[in-house]
DNA sequence: TTGCTGCCCTGAAAGC
DNA sequence: TGCTTTCAGGGCAGCA
């Protein structure tokens, strides 16, 4: 499931290769899959543009797109929007690969290279951007994007105030983008735990410092799954399809019964706002 | 305004 | 063994 650190991983790889490249044709094995405009405006207004920087929000991807090397009338090709939901994957590989079951949209580029959108569950999304238009405005999503947690903007005092006087689960909050942009289930389970915060407690029973805390928190979850290269715990694939070392293993996303690494005690696991929860009993109170 | 529920979907795992 | 049910979850519409 890709959160904050996968999608950028991925991001950090398209920009590595994707650079200047043409996309020279375009199959949409899945219309759905295309949230705007249709898919035939889709394919029309991406064939012959040319692949700018790749820029990350939240978990949405965003790319800038040229008209065409080498034209210098127009000055934008609008922008490719990308959210990867549960199970989409931008995989980077030779035009002459198979196509795999689950690929929904191919970008063909030029020299022989193919950017395939593979999303088993079906619930990722693509969009086209005109030029001249704020993304907001067509990726909805995006529009009510809380900041991003390595950024200024989220600070303490930030934090602090955007929690006060709610009342639903600190958990639930945490997985609301307004609050914070791209956190997801398993790296609020796991700054949860960092903290010692049970996921039901509410918002505002929150002391400053278990809010020092759980700030703290998601910043080290986060920045260490992305030294790890967004594969931390999840079977996430980078854009050449290469899996991570599963180098660290979760304090409690996914352990359900298994005993806390911190105390031994059974983890527990329990539904919260239609999502589970995972969290120690002894250590999160 | 706030916050909750159900839906979209596929495939793996658990249940019977 | 084989069929059926449950579960996983991000964002969004709809509702209390």
């Amino acid at each position: 499931v890709p959160e904050l650190p996968e999608v950028e991983t991925v991001r950090r790889g398209l920009n590595s290769v994707t650079r200047d490249r043409m996309i020279t044709g375009i199959e949409i094995f899945l219309p759905r899959s295309i949230a705007a405009p249709t898919p035939t405006e889709f394919s029309q207004h991406l064939q012959g543009k040319t692949f700018g920087q790749w820029h990350r929000r939240g978990k949405y991807l965003l790319v800038q797109l040229q008209p065409s090397v080498g034209k210098q009338v127009a000055p934008s090709g609008g922008w490719l929007g990308v959210h990867l939901r549960m199970s989409g994957q931008l995989l980077w590989v030779k035009a002459t690969d198979p196509i795999h079951k689950h690929t929904r949209v191919r970008f063909c580029c030029a020299d022989g290279q193919d950017l395939r959108f593979i999303d088993q569950r079906t619930f990722g999304k693509l969009w086209w951007i005109p030029p001249k238009t704020d993304p907001a405005q067509v990726m909805a999503g995006l529009a009510i994007l809380g900041p991003e947690p390595f950024s200024d903007e989220f600070s303490l005092d930030y934090l602090m105030q955007a929690l006060a006087r709610r009342q639903r689960p600190i958990k639930t909050a945490l997985l609301d983008q307004a609050v914070i942009a791209g956190l997801g289930n398993i790296y609020a389970d796991e700054a949860l735990f960092l903290s010692g915060i049970h996921p039901t407690t509410s918002c505002a029973q929150l002391s400053r410092e278990n809010v020092r805390s759980l700030h703290h928190s998601i910043q080290t979850v986060l920045e260490t799954a992305l030294q790890e290269g967004g594969t931390t715990f999840s079977s996430f694939l980078n854009i050449v399809g290469v899996n991570g070392n599963y180098g660290r293993a979760a304090w409690v996303y996914g352990r359900k019964g298994q005993p806390c690494r911190h105390c031994g005690t059974p983890i527990e696991s329990m539904r919260l706002g239609g999502r589970s929860a995972h969290f120690c009993p002894q250590c999160q109170t």
